[in-house]
DNA sequence: AGGCCGAAAACG
DNA sequence: GTTTTCGGCCTG
């Protein structure tokens, strides 16, 4: 028998392994196996078992690892899939999407031999020799190789470890790396069939058989529970034959949350609700693949919709997953979810979770003992049984896009999902992507509109103030213009709720010298540093690098040092000086890292012990709080000025649904918007609240400058450590670019823009490139792609391809 | 020929 | 990702 497996490693292949004849029994796709790799051992994926390999030799499997697959055929097909359009090698893909934490391998372990180096021995060795031997100095019990490598800062290490280990200074052995968690198992007990004359059991044996037959299987440690001391009466029951003795995996039950928000339980859907919900039950009951762009107004209630279209599939023992943009979002979501899915459990994926929860709550879904899955991104791997299922919620978020390390869409994913599984997929938001309404309009989706707010609440009134026009005492602009002043004031007297929306955390937004116009930039980020009055330091919002606030310019040793722009922590003081009775919070990752205290500040809104909040995008989505009367968006230009061409998009969505937290109580909501630019178009149809004209200019301007829907974009981004090599590298793969752009395959299909710089050109010490590939054609886009991966050594340089990018900087 | 090194390939 | 191998270069 044979295996096909993929490995968590950097190649595009899979290893196809022998199975010896015992463990042929105990395979199964989506199980792992140790396998050999080289002298190493590593963890393997079963992917399938092959008639014949494609090779003359292959090696055995050691072990198989899980006593059930964690995922099967269906799923593999979708992270096939996934793998193949984001290209990525698969076996790393798995490794990344798989509750992590549970792989075994092995790697070369150097330790110390215990010997004296003598000064004569010492002396013959190279200078890394040296090294090696003073760095084990301080790690008696060893380190793997790896390890070392990076501790002596050579750029190769074997050849000197196979040295020092032949003049036995060092020992070098194989080390099994063991997993971070463990999986909990229990023994089980079975009663076997025997025949009672050929046997003779003693009293206490009887009656442990006894209780057995009663029970069809029990654990070992209820059997202690009932009887006290079992383990040497079911040991001689074993080897009788009596009883036999099998192993499984437990799990933990995930804590549960706070609860938010009012009861809600005896909720009635309104008409255009309910038309929603209907028609998305159809798709359900259709089993065929069946989109729907669910278009709801903020307030219209698209989580009512959400809940009767999941009751339908759980009354059709069917799952479904449910994602959401921030994982800050869950909390509120499962308290709701709790009151009108009871008895279903909920299964939680996102980053937050503990690595041994995400096991378990991988195994319960995997098994369909949980068929709710609610998650950020990365629950769209989700292995459910019997999906029929899955809902975007605010589907126009940027967060669905991973940035790091594997790049995926899970709002496309969810498409592409539903369409393997022959599920329906629902993709809501007051103010879908762009492409996504394209596609409704193409009818590739079916579209559902929910254009009232739940039980006929006006949307607020926006109002936007041409800053330009605002002087305060210097003649500068003020942080508050005259109206959201006197709002703010009106909402405090009539005790109600502001809440104030800026896109940037900090004090100042950058410190500049008044004599020689010096920027203080982070050392590692060509970022302007962020200067937080909460600790007087500046730090730079990338890679955290923190200074204390200078008093003296380190260019020209100036004295004179000036604050520019505005962050949330500015904007809190300005409000305590203005209304210093006011009960102000900020909300922002900031205040919020600590663990609770976002719960803390949605409770505090909830209960109305807060009058003004401040606060980053995160107070943009999703809250549903009824005393908030005033919104305000101290500025709407900050989505403006970035280097993309999502940019009118991102500023009528962020204006759309900071707005829409507004007026959801019985008294009318109003939005104050101050910007240097009132007559761009993104600024004036949110004003309208008018989604349908802002899509007219959109995509008027998109189809004219070949932006997608119209073309497609693959970002090649090349970042390393040397600031002209890396410009070297990318120029080096641009030539290669176009030269494979006149291929016969592409042939012209693919437009290569660059390189250049990125717009943000050093990340942590590293420089950035970046070279876009557009095109109509996908499969050309890909084969290019593909192509230039394949060509190009990446000695050195970090080279990620990014498909359908979502940020450009 | 043998040692040394960085680059490249292989890993089933 | 780790570990081995390749091939060019230097030394003697």
């Amino acid at each position: 028998m044979l295996v096909s497996v993929a490995i968590n490693i950097p190649s595009e292949k899979t290893f196809t392994y022998s199975v010896p004849s015992e463990l042929e029994q105990e395979i199964a796709v989506g199980k792992r196996a140790l396998v050999p790799l080289g002298n190493r051992k590593m963890t393997g994926y079963i992917l399938g078992s092959p008639e014949v390999a494609d090779r003359e030799e292959t090696r055995d499997i050691i072990e198989v690892l899980d006593m059930a697959p964690l995922f099967n055929e269906d799923d593999l097909r979708f992270y096939k899939w996934t793998s193949d359009y984001y290209i990525h090698y698969p076996g790393a893909l798995l490794g990344n999407i798989l509750p992590g934490g549970i792989d075994i391998e092995s790697c070369m372990w150097a330790a110390p031999a215990g010997v004296n180096v003598k000064d004569t021995v010492a002396n013959n060795l190279s200078p890394v020799q040296r090294r090696i031997i003073d760095v084990l100095e301080n790690h008696p019990e060893g380190l793997p190789a790896a390890r070392l490598k990076k501790a002596v800062g050579a750029k190769q290490i074997y050849r000197d470890l196979k040295t020092l280990h032949k003049i036995e200074l060092i020992t070098l052995e194989e080390r099994l790396k063991k997993p971070s968690i463990k999986t909990k198992t229990e023994k089980l007990l079975t009663l076997n069939r025997y025949d009672e004359s050929d046997l003779r059991l003693t009293e206490k044996q009887k009656r442990i058989v006894d209780f057995l037959s009663r029970h069809s299987e029990s654990s070992i440690s209820s059997l202690r529970r009932e009887f006290k001391s079992v383990s040497s009466i079911i040991r001689s029951l074993e080897k009788k034959g009596v009883v036999s003795i099998f192993e499984r995996e437990v799990s933990r039950r995930p804590p549960h949350g706070p609860d938010i928000g009012e009861d809600d339980t005896e909720f009635i859907l309104n008409k255009e609700q309910q038309a929603a919900a209907t028609e998305i039950i159809r798709g359900i009951l259709s089993e065929k693949f069946s989109p729907y762009l669910l278009h709801g107004i903020t307030g219209s209630g698209k989580t009512e919709v959400y809940i009767d279209a999941i009751k339908e599939v759980l009354r059709l023992n069917g799952s479904a997953i449910f994602l959401v943009p921030e994982i800050a979002l869950t909390p509120q979501l499962l308290s709701r979810f709790n009151r009108r899915l009871e008895d279903n459990e909920i299964a939680v994926l996102h980053s937050g979770i503990s690595k041994r929860a995400r096991y378990d709550q991988w195994r319960k879904i995997q098994s369909g003992e949980t068929r709710i899955v609610v998650g950020a991104r990365s629950a769209i791997f989700a292995p459910v049984r019997n999906l029929r299922l899955i809902i975007v919620d605010e589907e126009h978020s940027t967060s669905y896009k991973q940035d790091d390390r594997v790049q995926y869409n899970a709002r496309d994913l969810a498409v592409v999902r539903a369409k393997l599984n022959s599920a329906a997929v629902v993709l809501g938001s007051a103010t879908p992507g762009i492409q996504t309404y394209h596609n409704a309009k193409e009818k590739r989706y079916r579209y559902l509109s929910l254009p009232v707010r739940v039980g006929n609440k006006p949307l607020p009134q926006v109002d936007i103030i041409d800053m330009r026009e605002e002087k305060d005492e210097r003649g500068n602009p003020p942080i508050f213009s005259r109206l959201l002043k006197s709002s703010i004031r009106d909402t405090l007297e009539s005790g109600k709720q502001s809440l104030l929306f800026l896109n940037r955390r900090g004090f100042n937004t950058f410190l500049c010298c008044l004599d020689c116009g010096y920027v203080f930039k982070c050392l590692n980020c060509s970022i302007s540093m962020t200067y937080h009055a909460d600790g007087g330091t500046l730090r730079c919002h990338y890679c955290d690098y923190n200074i204390n606030l200078p008093s003296i310019c380190p260019e020209c040793g100036g004295r004179r040092i000036r604050n520019y722009g505005v962050g949330t922590e500015r904007v809190e003081k300005e409000v305590s000086r203005l209304f210093p009775r006011a009960r102000v919070e900020r909300m922002d990752s900031d205040t919020t890292a600590k663990k609770g205290v976002y719960e803390k500040l949605l409770k505090a809104l909830d209960t109305g012990d807060i009058d003004i909040l401040i606060g980053t995008q995160m107070i943009t989505k999703g809250h549903d709080f009824p005393n908030i009367t005033l919104v305000g968006v101290v500025s709407a230009d900050m989505s403006l000025n970035i280097p993309d061409f999502r940019a009118a998009e991102r500023t009528f969505q962020i204006i759309t649904q900071v707005s829409g937290r507004s007026g959801r109580g019985d008294s009318p909501g109003r939005v104050v918007v101050q910007t240097f630019n009132p007559g761009y178009y993104a600024i004036k149809r949110a004003r309208k609240h008018d989604y349908q004209g802002f899509y007219g200019d959109e995509i008027a301007l998109r189809r004219e400058l070949g932006y997608p829907p119209f073309f497609r974009m693959v970002n090649l981004r090349i970042s390393g450590i040397k600031k002209d090599r890396v410009a070297e590298k990318a120029r080096s793969i641009g030539v290669l670019a176009r030269k494979f752009s006149l291929d016969e395959a592409i042939g012209g299909k693919v437009g290569v823009i660059g390189p250049a710089e990125a717009p943000i050109a050093k990340i942590k010490g590293r420089y950035r490139w970046h070279i876009l590939l557009k095109g109509k054609d996908i499969k050309a886009l890909h084969t290019l792609a593909g192509n230039i991966l394949w060509e190009t050594r990446r000695d050195g340089f970090d080279i990620k391809v990014d498909v359908d990018p979502v940020n450009f900087m």
